[in-house]
DNA sequence: CGCTTAGTTGACCTAGCTCAAGGACTGTGG
DNA sequence: CCACAGTCCTTGAGCTAGGTCAACTAAGCG
């Protein structure tokens, strides 16, 4: 399983046999190794699994699965839902390109909720049993670990502050800031990017209907703070949406 | 600081000014020693900061304090919540006897979220940087902390789903239920027991009124599935309550 | 005993939901 | 190339769950 690999044309390999490494990825800044050095790098390729090509509509995981890795996100985009008795699901969040997917099933040894990728994606499987006994060895990792997980923690209470108090537009705009700041880190422009999931999927995670996306999105490109064909959006105005997504702006009007 | 204190009669004594011990502590079957054997309960306990006493509507933490401690919570109840822009607030969370607070503040060092007192409580601190250096030392305390936090992050992730896709009604039954089932892994009552937190609280967590709760209280009393007395709440159709939560059972009726 | 805070209840209102119709793209098959 | 079916989105009209406002009760407390 370890044995060198014969030399094959990247262009044709398949790419989910290949061991997946943190030291050549571009994510690597922002994603688990981060502010590791290269020795450091090193002892957490030799125990990341192998890549995974997920397509879009495709579950990286269910509920119920066994729990053996976390997930980093090479490329592409994911949400995760939660489903009631009745299969209602509520989407919990929208992962992209760096982030890590799997923390919700550490504490029953099986996953909690689902992940769907919304594109074609890519993924590096981390056994959490390597991880866990990699993290006696470096300190740094597990300190890091740690943060991502309260992280996952304080970003969950963002959402129940916007779900338990906000009004539609303060929601949306929030929505918008956080994925334009998400963009930006990455590298992106923070104004001009396309929405990878349908107005329902972004109504379900505002705890909206699609109808009340739809009708907000026409009223801010009215107010002419954003521009929007399709999935496409740009911010026209992200200071006054930013003022929206903070509630200091009231935007009753009009 | 660790020199044997002089004998004080425990009637008299600053209980603040004494080292927890999780070896005597009635909750360590559910708190972070959970499974640990007594050689390492006891290397627990060499880290663990002393006793704080936390009058009722005192803060813990404040958002924004620097971050050295977890705290476990010895006895008495406590709310988490989040602060806007507005000073408007959403509870996150209401914790009890066993449970840990402050694990939104290892991402950025300093308190995502604020934690007040609902009774008169104590915890006991858990300095959290000779935690983590413990861990390398007890593999499974480490394994059982990230239990913790990942059924931290379900917790969440359930108040979610409540917040955004249930009505009033299954909103409130969930409560009751999840209170009931928590006392009951306490060794309490799980038909009978008190609300430590006011109606507005309640209602702020739910995302509803406190108007909308009272109405609710007032309902479910009428239907018979429970009784309440000011804060005293005993719940006379468990199954009933258990099938709102699930939403096998409409409710739409009466 | 008066003041304050917590909770209840009723009457009314509105933000956002539901339902319905239609438009715009995409892919498929002929 | 067009026809069609399916998906996704938009828009309008009307409805309702839960919010808002107001009045009142009851308990705690100096």
């Amino acid at each position: 399983m370890n044995q060198p690999l014969p030399y094959i044309p990247s262009s044709v390999v398949n790419v989910s046999a290949l061991k997946a490494s943190c030291t050549g990825c571009s994510m690597h800044q922002l994603c688990l190794p981060m502010g590791l050095d290269d020795a450091d790098i090193n002892r957490l390729d030799q125990i990341i699994g192998r890549r995974r090509r997920v397509l879009r509509d495709e579950n990286l995981y269910r509920m119920e699965d066994p729990f053996r890795n976390l997930y980093a996100i090479r490329f592409g985009h994911f949400k995760t839902y939660q489903l009631d008795q009745n299969g209602e699901q509520q989407i919990t969040g929208f992962q992209m390109a760096g982030e890590l997917l799997g923390m919700d099933a550490i504490s029953a040894d099986r996953h909690h909720c689902e992940a769907m990728a919304l594109e074609d994606s890519e993924v590096c499987e981390i056994p959490f049993q390597r991880l866990e006994e990699l993290f006696s060895h470096i300190p740094a990792l597990l300190h890091h670990f740690h943060r991502i997980m309260s992280q996952e923690i304080t970003r969950e209470q963002n959402v129940m502050l916007l779900l338990g108090n906000m009004r539609a537009e303060q929601r949306f705009a929030v929505f918008l800031v956080n994925l334009s700041a998400r963009y930006a880190a990455r590298g992106y422009s923070p104004t001009s990017f396309q929405l990878r999931m349908s107005r329902e999927d972004i109504g379900n995670y505002l705890g909206l209907t699609i109808e009340s996306i739809s009708r907000l999105l026409s009223r801010f490109k009215k107010q002419g703070w954003l521009k929007v064909d399709k999935r496409e959006v740009q911010l026209l105005d992200p200071a006054m949406l930013k003022a929206l997504a903070a509630g200091t702006e009231n935007c009753g009007s009009t």
